[in-house]
RNA sequence: GCUCGGAUGGUGGAAUUGGUAGACACGUUGGACUUAAAAUCCAAUGGCCAUUGUGGCCGUGCGGGUUCAAGUCCCGCUCCGAGUACCA
């Protein structure tokens, strides 16, 4: 007993240590963050995880370690550090099981977070829990509906290039009308002046706004699925059909909330050259937000051919006035316009209708048709099928003033630019086919350039011929020129194009933040801070309605009463509507408006979170001034990849409109950003179509035909070879039924047996007839063959027969994918704590590989991070059992040597988030010190420091059995001295030609010339050499010697 | 197609500015301890050839190049991964 309490106290039990630590933290709120402190600022964060109900796997506590090993370090090195941790909480998986189960998604939502809590907290982060955020937390998107009525608020100034309030551009209307603003706005708005604006209605003047501001209504196409009542997003679209059920989908247009933040397009372009983040990503959001110079030019439409028929008759008429249609189109090479023979049309281009002649009206609907019935994605994904039709009109050239053939075909997205495109055959691939397949003329305005096989794009190698003015001219000068030509006539300016689309901001779910909006007459109208949050009301289905309504519409407590600024049931909207003012009704019903059915987007809640930790309580503010100006933005953020044109694209843009208006001090939120690697997952096939089952079986047979029953009774053994589809579960029962069907057809005859029955007991295996998933954690790490036990442990297979392994090994095929549920290939990380711990698990995750790289999940490497931890332990062991009593040994210069080495390499890599060569070098050094027999604190204290931000708990342990009652958290991080790597010799190595032949220890003071005649004297020199005179000797001192000859 | 990554032993991966390729770990093999197993410890471990010892040759996806010296720099490919996709 007595000795059992001794060894436990020795040996390294993580499972107690870990607990302890975990608890001291908690109870001590060793990680909690301060507004105000006298030392510098960090703030580290991680992208915050929606909780699933697969709780967390391997792959998401990567980046967290990472995190918290940085955040740690800061905290050894000095720094005030905020860490926190909340969760992205509204989200699409809760409100499908609450539409399979009715279930709140609240609840599911609550249940999730404890379950990740718990995980988190398993893995010893040092986060500042009092700051948590939710985003489904009403106290929490109060702010993100702030922030959205803000937006609502502000239109985008393009002369002071920012956001600016929208009561002063209504003070401008007021004084000169809309013609000298230069504003982010829709297309279609009208010029108007001071006069048009006082005499427009109020609804007129609202609707106008609308056009400016930054949050708007907008009509907006999208993928409507009719038979499920709701949006789709392209990608649950397969084949025309949504992907859930297979109903048909239509593009349909619907009133949403859009986000513009095309006008920040150009400063999100900008902003990037300014902080660091990775360059991948950085360029999928350059090329997401797409940016291009060209010009836009105008073309006329002829207004009928009697026009052009006299034209061709030379009798020159202006056909320039007077055209009923104009055509803008966007290019990128006005440069080549005289080489354009047609015009081609989006099928969904609102001129198709109006310019297409009688004749070919036919061909055209037909066409439109067929190309409204392809979802988007399908048209893009089909590149190589060519289509299109004519419209029988013509435009005329700018510049020629010939007619140009107006096509329609559906490699024109509506999307892009203006849905229009002026065709240049020669110049442009698309183009070329489209000509080449309908026989459309391919005129060469390339000087020197054949162009019968292929269009020729290369701008850089380009000059102009056959162009009129442009003749002999290169790329860039004949844009100018056309550009300068076009503005003269009228026609055409330079004009730059994003591909960055303004966002649809409308949701039509019912687990988001409901926008705070209601309707008067249509128009949206904004509810005051004073009286957010809006809170979700309670529906009973959480499915859109059978009109085809949100969620929402299912509420019944879903009405706006602004007289009285509160949430009133739709009753009271009803009466209002139907009798509108009358006197009949009390005056409570007055002043009741419909409240907005939508929600918002999942990327709404996460567009600001990072800010709200600053301060996460404040109920007046979504921060106070104080908290921000003292975090000001993120130090360091950590996520994966997948966001790079979400969240990470969104976020900029709250961020830098936050910044116009004052409210956040930096406009870029995150100054540095990595990017983990994803970690993937062995996928394990198992494939036994051959496979036999061994049963035993007993038959009893019943004589109908005898007086006396006789029972007989035969063991038989016998191999039945089972097979199964996919489909069916490989279980003991069903296993069963069909050895029974078999045996039945084999061993009894109808004829004499009135009756038998058959046992059988399982003695061999069956296994699957086609290639099967199976559980990764089912299968030893190394070979990969199959555990039955461990296999029957997943609720899946807990039926699965197994085989004596003597008789036959199952050994899978392995595939390395992406980690997630459905593949089985997820490796859950409370099993590696509850096995190794949790200061295993976080070495292992860094010593995996580096954190940029994605890399594969194995957990066979695991026990060299846990034996090292165990060698760490042993280390101090004799500061644990009392042994060294006080006395206490002086370091000798080689362990001196050893911790600065490793002090000077952990802190560098640390720096340089090269995690994973840190935790090798911790290896390295505890291996010296254990060889050195090292038992100096003044080594073993700042060793526990080093290594506390990878594996806190044992550190803390350490700490505290070295006499420390503080945590180890505030400890100083060592200070490297360089004076103990100073050597005073080198083992140079000495090569010819290249060629390392020996080593060779020489001090290090040695000059160039006395080291090369030291070589030069070796006799392994002499040997080498063999009597040749070398042709030249290269000395590096300090580094290499190398002899030529 | 385009953009961006990447390719090093049986495996994950090391290798500052070009300067000893394969650190560290896993696995494997052999050994110690043990009745045995586990745990622990020790040794070997890129390939080929030769050998009493010493040694030699080849080796960082492929083909060239620059250099005293190339995993690292340059040119041309191949393959793999990620993102994006008719962007006018």
């Amino acid at each position: 007993m007595l000795f059992e309490k001794a060894a436990s106290k020795m040996n390294y039990d993580f499972r107690e240590i870990e607990a302890k630590w975990q608890k001291y933290w908690a109870k001590n709120e060793t990680f909690k963050a301060s507004n105000h402190s006298d030392k510098p600022k960090f703030y580290a964060l991680s992208m915050f995880p929606y909780p699933s109900g697969a709780g967390l796997h391997v792959g998401h506590p990567l980046g967290y370690i990472a995190t918290d090993i940085y955040a740690r370090y800061k905290r050894h090195k000095g720094f005030n550090v905020l860490h926190p941790m909340g969760y992205d909480s509204f989200g699409l998986p809760a409100e499908q099981y609450a539409i399979q189960t009715g279930q709140h998604p609240a609840i599911t939502t609550e249940a999730n977070i404890k379950r990740y809590r718990e995980q988190l907290d398993q893995l010893g982060f040092s986060f500042d829990w009092s700051r948590e955020v939710r985003t489904s937390d009403p106290n929490y998107y109060k702010w993100t509906q702030w922030v959205f009525i803000q937006l609502f608020n502000s239109w985008y100034n393009q002369k002071s290039d920012k956001a600016e309030d929208i009561e002063e551009l209504v003070s401008i209307f007021e004084k000169e009308g809309n013609t000298n603003v230069q504003a982010a706005c829709d297309d279609d708005t009208l010029l108007f002046s001071a006069e048009d604006w006082s005499g427009f209605t109020e609804k007129t003047k609202q609707e106008i706004l609308l056009k400016y501001r930054l949050t708007y209504l907008a009509d907006t196409e999208v993928n409507w699925c009719p038979a499920l009542g709701t949006v789709l997003a392209n990608d649950e679209i397969v084949n025309g059909v949504s992907e859930r059920g297979g109903h048909p989908v239509i593009r349909k247009k619907m009133t949403q909330w859009s986000m513009r933040i095309t006008a920040y397009a150009q400063r999100l372009l900008d902003g990037l050259d300014t902080i660091d983040w990775p360059q991948p990503l950085k360029d999928s959001q350059t090329n997401w937000i797409g940016r291009s110079e060209g010009a836009s030019v105008t073309f006329n439409v002829i207004d009928n051919l009697d026009t052009e028929r006299s034209r061709s008759d030379q009798n020159v008429i202006s056909t320039s006035l007077n055209h009923q249609h104009q055509i803008e189109v966007f290019t990128t090479r006005p440069d080549t316009i005289f080489g354009a023979s047609f015009m081609t049309l989006a099928p969904e281009h609102e001129l198709v209708a109006k310019i297409t002649t009688p004749e070919q009206k036919e061909v055209v609907d037909a066409y439109v048709e067929a190309t409204a019935k392809r979802s988007e994605r399908d048209r893009m994904a089909d590149v190589k099928t060519i289509s299109g039709v004519f419209t029988g009109a013509y435009a005329e050239h700018p510049f020629t003033k010939e007619p140009i053939p107006i096509w329609i075909g559906d490699y024109v997205l509506a999307s892009y630019g203006t849905g229009a495109v002026m065709a240049v055959p020669c110049g442009d691939q698309r183009d070329y086919d489209f000509a080449k397949h309908y026989d459309i003329p391919i005129p060469n305005i390339f000087e020197g350039i054949d162009i019968s096989e292929e269009a020729f794009a290369d701008k850089a190698n380009t000059i102009i011929a056959d162009s009129d003015f442009l003749n002999g001219l290169p790329y860039k000068e004949a844009v100018t020129k056309v550009i300068e030509a076009l503005e003269k006539m009228g026609q055409g300016q330079g004009k730059i194009n994003y591909r960055l689309r303004d966002a649809v901001f409308s949701r039509q779910r019912y687990w988001g933040e409901p926008f705070p909006v209601y309707y008067v007459d249509g128009m949206p109208q904004m509810i005051d801070l004073q009286h957010l949050p809006l809170e979700l009301p309670e529906v009973e289905k959480y499915l859109p309605t059978e009109t085809g309504e949100p969620p929402l519409g299912n509420a019944t407590h879903w009405a706006w009463d602004a007289k009285n600024s509160k949430v009133v049931s739709n009753e009271m909207l009803k009466q209002v509507q139907q009798d509108g003012h009358s006197e009949l009704n009390s005056e409570s019903y007055e002043g009741v408006y419909p409240l907005e059915l939508n929600t918002m987007p999942g990327w709404a809640g996460s567009s600001q979170y990072f800010n709200r930790y600053m301060d996460p309580h404040n109920d007046e503010a979504i921060y106070s001034q104080e908290a921000i100006d003292y975090w000001q933005d993120v130090d360091l953020y950590i996520g994966g990849s997948e966001h790079a044109t979400g969240h990470l694209l969104y976020s900029r843009f709250w961020q830098k409109f936050l910044f116009d208006k004052g409210i956040a001090p930096k406009d870029e939120y995150a100054q540095k950003l990595i990017n983990q690697g994803m970690i993937t997952g062995t996928s394990i096939f198992m494939n036994y179509a051959d496979f036999n089952v061994l049963f035993k079986i007993k038959l009893v047979e019943v004589h109908e035909v005898e007086p006396i029953e006789r029972e007989s009774e035969s063991e038989l053994q016998l191999l039945v070879q089972v097979f199964y589809s996919k489909q069916e579960e490989c279980t003991f029962d069903n296993v069963k039924a069909k050895f029974l069907e078999q045996a039945k057809q084999k061993f009894v005859s109808s004829e004499s047996i009135k009756s038998y029955s058959l046992e059988c007991t399982v003695t061999g295996g069956a296994f699957f007839e086609e290639k099967r998933r199976v559980p990764y954690s089912s299968v030893d790490p190394i070979s990969f063959e199959l555990d039955f036990r461990k296999l029957r442990k997943n609720e899946f297979f807990k039926n699965a027969i197994s085989v004596a392994p003597t008789v036959h090994r199952f050994v899978g095929t392995t595939e390395v994918e992406k980690m997630s549920k459905s593949k089985l290939n997820t490796e859950n990380p409370d099993d590696i704590c509850e096995e190794y711990g949790a200061d295993s698990l976080r070495l292992y995750e860094m010593f995996l590989g580096p954190l940029e790289q994605s890399k594969p999940w194995n957990t066979a490497g695991i026990t060299g991070v846990h034996s090292f931890l165990k060698k760490l332990w042993k280390l101090y062991s004799p500061f644990m059992d009392g042994s060294l009593s006080g006395v206490e040994a002086e370091p000798s210069a080689e362990n001196l040597k050893t911790l600065h080495k490793t002090i000077k390499k952990v802190e560098e890599d640390i720096e340089n988030f090269s995690f994973n060569t840190s935790v090798s070098t911790f290896m390295i050094c505890v291996n010296e010190l254990t060889a050195q027999k090292c038992k100096s604190k003044l080594i073993l204290e700042p060793l526990a420091i080093l290594v506390s931000p990878y594996a806190p708990h044992i550190a803390e342990e350490l700490w505290e059995r070295l006499g420390h009652s503080e945590s180890i958290a505030e400890a100083t991080f060592p200070k490297f001295e360089e004076k103990y790597l100073v050597e005073s010799t080198k083992e140079y190595p000495i090569s010819f030609n290249g060629k390392l032949r020996f080593k060779l220890e020489l001090p290090l003071d040695m000059g160039k010339d006395e080291i090369e005649a030291a070589v030069m004297a070796h006799e392994k020199t002499h040997a080498q050499l063999q009597g040749r005179e070398p042709k030249k000797v290269i000395v590096v001192p300090g580094k290499i010697v190398n002899i030529v000859g």
